[in-house]
DNA sequence: CTTTGATATTGCCATATCGCAATCTCCGAA
DNA sequence: TTCGGAGATTGCGATATGGCAATATCAAAG
């Protein structure tokens, strides 16, 4: 990317790009997005998947929930999450390229 | 990613991949590591580019050389710093596709 | 040897993040 | 209404990160 393109982003997407970097930069989370990149996937569904206490995936889907880069679908006590922001997906693609190479 | 694949995942390549992230995951090692993938660049010429002081942006760099990102090139008393780690280029391109959408 | 230009490092303080345990809220079933 | 399951939230101590000013290195020029 040219210097004239990296002093073009706009604050406000620089800083949301950032965010959701950061999102993905904790190896929990991570592991949550690339099962929601499958599919939506209830909490305690993925707390087992994921074999980690029930909290912890719950305290990682808050920030995930405030920036909005998650959709929730709350059906009586459970909640179905699944992925809303696009970039996070791509992210996870660029990923599995990695891994595959 | 199905389940199966992101345990599969080995535990130092996910630190290695979180390390990669968090690294990207700031605003100023974001644009610098933008720069590094047109071309190596010296230190105070990132620092202009970037309008940024220069111990700023050694500071950024240091973290990136320890996690063995980029690689130094020293001649004398100026460092020419280039790109070293494929994923940074890939996630930047990712970006960079997100900003053209 | 001294100076200078280019980088790197250190100390400090404020803020953010992490993991954990405990607690709270809600909804549906009995 | 009372209880149990599913999630969410809070408080806490430990650690990490960020920005800034000041200082240290270091090689080449004089």
């Amino acid at each position: 990317m040219a210097i004239s393109k990296i002093n073009q982003i706009p604050p406000e997407r620089l800083k949301r790009i950032m965010d959701i970097m950061k999102s993905v930069a904790n190896p929990l989370r991570f592991r949550i997005i690339c099962l929601l990149c499958d599919r939506p996937h209830k909490v305690g569904e993925m707390a087992e998947l994921l074999n980690e206490r029930q909290a912890a995936v719950s305290q990682h889907l808050a920030p995930l929930r405030m920036l909005g880069l998650v959709a929730v679908d709350r059906t009586g006590g459970t909640a179905t999450y699944s992925l809303k922001e696009p970039l996070l997906r791509s992210l996870v693609n660029c990923f599995e390229s990695h891994f595959l190479a």
